[in-house]
DNA sequence: AACGTTTTCGGTAACGTTATCGGAAACGTT
DNA sequence: AACGTTTCCGATAACGTTACCGAAAACGTT
């Protein structure tokens, strides 16, 4: 590997020149800059940004940390995350938790090794602890959480606006026409899950329609988790008219029963998930859902980043950025004539 | 940040002690190691990485370039890259090219300024040039391509039987009983697109069957490529009785093509994709396609990687790694009875 | 008691880069 | 001619770590 040594011995100069022609310091004449600058094209010369790191004690890369890249939406988020970085002259770190607490803080452990600029992070749904989290925040190590963030520690948040998008999905529901509508809805503890879940209850409610218990069922954010939970609520005496699932994984689960138990939708029972993956529009019928901005939020939570490193008194005034969703009605849910 | 010198000072003994102490250097009393270790967990003492790497001159990222990460199949093998890369102890680094050439040249750089350990590399489909990997040659930096390789240069490949796919797709439509098989080819010069082409061809060719050029169009990868490619087709005198599409997104296109002309899958007309996305199963009908062990690509080629990365003596045996695909026979592609 | 051997540790020089300090020319000014 | 100022460059010390060399004890052997 070439070395600025390399390039003053050629020339005959000392590598403090060298290194300051290459950074076109003021110091350096143009006529040296020039000769320093043809002899590095000559020799192939690349900066060892591995030493930079070590002088200037801080390194371009950002660390993200997700639950699982190869999930539609998390792809999406990195790839807004990647083309952010990409211009802002950082590079990008993956990790993956695997949904798994015990993987996601030697995650931290790498990204702290490696000395990150930042952190990027969506958290795992087993995690409930934030030592690791608060360990950054002592050592002033930028961090942004997204989509899936906590507020039991001071973090800034790039979130979609969940409660909203279920209200409206609920409410686009009512106002169609449906009654007994149902709730598959995700984990409890997840925040994301929650808020869904608040928008499906004030929606009802605004509506003044009761919320009935025996209608949700929590369970998991994916296909199967779909399977299970229509099967709980086909032990219902009377059937919903209308299902709101957590997910569209979720959607696609519930989907493929009222495929093989030959109930039509939306004529028997109307059908909305919520992410707008692209399934979503192929599906027949094509399932109304909730489009977040998915690679927006991979957009905003690197500038989020950006900003904070850049800030050389890191005032931690924690602010959540909220994205919003947009309703896709399609045929799932459009009200048969009765 | 904690160093190696702090706890040296705080345990009054030398930093060269710590080094070993934390490296279990057999040099050291396991006394003074038990004392070094807690001191070190007391601190909370965290290696630099920067400054190991800068010492031994080598680092545990591996470099990823892809064409885009929020591509399903890329995602999934990005997923395979990282638990194999996570349990090697690597750390994975990850770049898009956007599918263009000039941004991949400057992953490459970016990569390289890292010092990275490898490249793993699925090339741009508008890379037609291969200096910028050439060079990483010439500096003994090991490259893996997987998908998208190129043998114009000698790295080693991790790919799917492309070819062998096409052709178990194409001879099954044969027996099936279609006649008139199109094909939406992808671009020409795209390794995996013409392998998928040339096993059209020899399985046509095998029946007995002509291949005929109205019925081939070239197109890109993408759904609207499926539905230029579908409008291409409709110019024919005769429609084809079963439509080979080139990836699974192309297929979409066609579906819905299909679906807005009342075409009735597979009676009037059969689909088949390439790739088993998540979505294929949830068509109506199901849709046909190929598997391709997309995880298992990431995975292997990690492992590729690792092994060229550890072998001293790199000797450049360069390798195709192949691994096989599944047909997947669903209800788009299921003969009526005549 | 004198010797070699083992155990255990410290000092120091690197790795490639940048920042600080200082100094030698070259210049302009009186 | 003596002065200060500017221009340009070199030497050196770091950044945090590891590898090499050496050396002081502690040990066993004859």
């Amino acid at each position: 590997m070439i070395t600025i040594k390399d390039i003053a011995s050629r020339l005959g100069i000392s590598i403090s020149t060298v290194s300051r022609a290459l950074r076109n310091h003021p110091d350096i004449s143009d006529e040296t800059k020039r000769r320093v600058i043809a002899m590095a094209n000559e020799l192939d010369y690349h900066p060892n940004a591995i030493a930079q790191s070590l002088k200037r004690n801080r390194t371009n890369l950002i660390g993200v940390i997700v639950p699982q890249v190869k999930h539609d939406f998390f792809a999406t988020v990195m790839s807004g995350i990647a083309d952010v970085a990409y211009n802002a002259g950082y590079s990008v770190m993956i990790f993956q938790s695997n949904e798994n607490y015990e993987r996601e803080v030697l995650n931290v452990r790498a990204v702290m090794a490696q000395r990150a600029a930042g952190f990027l992070v969506s958290i795992s749904k087993t995690t409930e602890k934030y030592d690791h989290f608060l360990q950054l925040i002592e050592k002033d190590i930028p961090i942004v959480f997204f989509d899936r963030g906590c507020d039991e520690i001071p973090v800034s948040q790039v979130v979609v606006d969940d409660f909203e998008g279920a209200y409206k999905l609920v409410t686009h529901l009512i106002e169609t026409g449906y009654r007994r509508i149902a709730h598959l809805a995700g984990p409890k503890f997840l925040s994301i899950a929650d808020q869904r879940y608040r928008g499906y209850c004030k929606a009802l409610d605004d509506a003044g329609l009761a919320v009935d218990p025996s209608l949700i069922v929590h369970g998991g954010l994916n296909e199967e988790d779909g399977l299970n939970g229509f099967d709980k609520l086909r032990l219902q005496a009377e059937l919903p008219d209308a299902v709101f699932a957590v997910t569209d994984p979720v959607a696609y689960g519930v989907f493929q029963r009222l495929k093989e138990n030959k109930i039509r939708i939306p004529e028997d029972m109307a059908l909305a998930g919520f992410s707008d993956s692209n399934i979503a529009s192929l599906l027949d019928p094509p399932l109304t859902t909730v489009r977040q901005p998915t690679y927006e939020i991979g957009q905003e939570a690197m500038n989020v980043l950006h900003r904070l490193i850049q800030e050389k008194h890191r005032i931690y005034k924690l602010k959540k950025y909220i994205l919003h969703t947009e309703l896709i009605i399609r045929a799932s849910t459009i009200r048969h004539k009765v």
